[in-house]
DNA sequence: TACGTTATGGACGATCCATTCCAGAACTGA
DNA sequence: TCAGTTCTGGAATGGATCGTCCATAACGTA
């Protein structure tokens, strides 16, 4: 039932989302909408919080606990796990969350509170997963976590963002490897020391 | 005038801003608006060209042509600069490129073309950048230059679009810094050798 | 089955907004 | 100064949209 008004609001943002087309996709009157949530602002705010709560379940997915030794592999399939899932967007839809940001953060606090409490909450599970992978040796421990995990949020989310601009999908899977591939490993005994 | 017009799409978006805006900010009647540009959609048009342009020309002017030795300089003042710009932006604005591609580019061909095109074009700014860098040694010249760009292009977008979803100023700058850290410096005699 | 209560959903009213229109201003050239 | 032309800008228009309302349906209870 919120599903089908989410997809509306994702294809067609809050503006451009009329009562009636979701009185049409949910199969509901539109008495028992305004009955049920309000207004369209209330119903957004409903969409847009579940959106976000599935947001961070998917990370919480990839990132949840387990041995230190494969927190770079979780990490890794983390990021790409969000470059396929904008590379295969091909309705370029982008993300709820990036879009109702766009449009809303602006001037509703609620979603503005909202978008900010997503960002944190993806940023503290990269940061347990970024320490997990320092304590193993896979990444070096002189690198701060808390910045190692705003810039992979930043690439994460910068990936939906130039996916959106029309950058191809290919790029987008070489970004998610890149981003991967430059993260500071330990300055270990036979790395660089051959040359 | 278009800047005048600009102010309000940026201010708020597309779908929220009203041709009497627009015609009370620039000072014109509605008569004359329409005579100039024909309707809402080609005066968007027109800014958001504007737009595009000023931020290929915002880059052209950090990473314009200079010697080799400085070339990571300028790669570092231009991300930094994008840093700056999101941090500063406290009326939480955005950029109107994300923000019109955000709202229009799924429905809007040309906005679509127009933003794929500009990142087309930062994209081949920072490539012939890291290129330079690349000659002079300050980066791994075994590192692909066009994957490098990605990267950075996504981080500088990335900045921008978790600086409207709510991370602080201090967050990006860091960000930023940690980015320029993280590229693949020349696997040279005496960085990691000394352990 | 019959009655009271709640839920439903389509029609309606009020509002908003993009666009058009036209009366008058400004300007050009003599 | 004056006639012709272009430009201006606010009022009018027409269509679309949000939110309300009420007749009806569904449901629970005796």
């Amino acid at each position: 039932m919120l599903e089908r008004a989410r997809e509306q609001f994702w294809e067609t943002g809050f503006a451009g989302t009329r009562m009636d087309d979701i009185a049409r996709a949910t199969g509901l009157g539109k008495g028992s909408l305004y009955g049920a949530f309000g207004d369209k602002g209330a119903l957004f705010h409903r969409v847009f919080d579940g959106w976000c709560a599935a947001v961070v379940e998917v990370a919480e997915g990839r990132l949840a606990d387990g041995p230190d030794a494969e927190a770079l592999d979780r990490l890794s399939s983390y990021v790409h796990l969000m470059a396929e899932n904008t590379a295969a967007d091909t309705a370029r839809r982008g993300c709820l969350l990036a879009k109702g940001t766009a449009e809303l953060a602006q001037h509703d606090p609620a979603v503005a509170a909202r978008s900010a409490a997503t960002m944190t909450s993806l940023l503290a599970l990269l940061r347990k997963e970024i320490g997990a992978a320092q304590r193993h040796g896979d990444l070096d421990s002189a690198a701060d976590p808390e910045r190692l995990a705003a810039l992979l949020l930043t690439v994460v989310r910068g990936i939906e963002a130039v996916g959106k601009a029309g950058l191809d999908p290919e790029t987008l899977r070489g970004v998610a490897d890149t981003a991967l591939a430059v993260l500071p490993t330990t300055p270990s005994r036979g790395d660089g020391a051959t040359t």
